[in-house]
DNA sequence: ATGTAATAATTTGAAATCTAAATATCTTGC
DNA sequence: GCAAGATATTTAGATTTCAAATTATTACAT
């Protein structure tokens, strides 16, 4: 039993739980929470382009254009290619995706939120808190790990640490 | 800005980690995160069958299916009909894999681990309890949710509650 | 015994997700 | 004006994950 054992089983409940959220949705809804997402960011995000999407809801760009992709096929956004530079793509919700997004269901599972809402603000402050605080050191890494790929880069090198 | 907006991009950077990390691996190692807890279950449990370990590590039966092709395919693990139970498969790990666990990286990023035990034990069983929490909040909604598929099936009814 | 239930595992089909490579379009320096 | 590098997006390829449908086997009831 490894001293992290608890934690991982209960971040595995997490993602978990959030995955079958999602595919439930998607069976009543014909939405995901990633799609969801995407139509978030749209409406919020002022030039809303795969780019800026991508960044503000945490994924790849290659991830979101897959989701727009699957959005545009269902009809609720649109690429439009619009300012002068015409590498951009902005996309906009489409009259029936305005609709569909008004009417959305919440990203988190109505049980959870039910529950938490219940909470005191102190307690739900540091729920947030212990969380944002996990979700810190375990992306830190990633900012930490990248530079060891380009290391060949560097020609005289000597000791870089 | 939804009351639980920060807590949503919490959950997401750690997810988004996790995945990061388990790709990272795969590559350095030819092992995914999910492919490691199949193993390391297999070394765990008593007797291995594939829903057990299902069980075990919180992934359905067709995934664990999954994980267990490609663990075979790369010669780590090997499927065996043991028991007088003919349909029951018994899943042991070949020397090879045997040596390749022993040798197995953490299951979270070392950057997490360095800072995790850096802290004060309290404060660890504080970030614990709190992600605990969260999960369970989170994955009491399915218990709640899937007996509703199954109402239908009930014919003269009544009180099951 | 014989046929219907239940159980174990696999297959199938769909979606999300990433990196790396390809494409298309700018921008800059000469 | 045009080649070289930079930037935005898409495509390709791989894996994980699930529910639902199949397949194989066992258990039970009549």
């Amino acid at each position: 039993m490894k001293d992290y054992d608890e934690l991982l089983i209960s971040l595995r409940r997490i993602t978990r739980a959030i995955d079958l959220y999602s595919k439930r949705l998607q069976k009543n809804t014909n939405l995901t929470i990633s799609q969801l997402l995407v139509m978030e960011a749209i409406v919020k995000i002022d030039k809303p382009t795969p780019s800026a999407i991508a960044k503000s809801i945490l994924l790849s760009q290659a991830t979101v254009t897959n989701l727009i992709d699957r959005l545009e096929k269902n009809g609720l956004v649109q690429r439009k290619r619009l300012g002068t530079d015409k590498r951009t793509v902005n996309v906009v919700l489409t009259e029936t995706g305005e609709a569909k997004f008004k009417e959305a269901p919440e990203l988190l599972q109505s049980g959870f939120l039910r529950e938490y809402r219940k909470l005191e603000s102190w307690e739900q402050a540091m729920l947030v808190s212990a969380v944002g605080r996990v979700a810190s050191m375990m992306d830190a890494e990633d900012i930490d790990a990248s530079p060891i790929l380009a290391l060949g880069d560097i020609d005289s090198g000597s000791g870089s640490s």
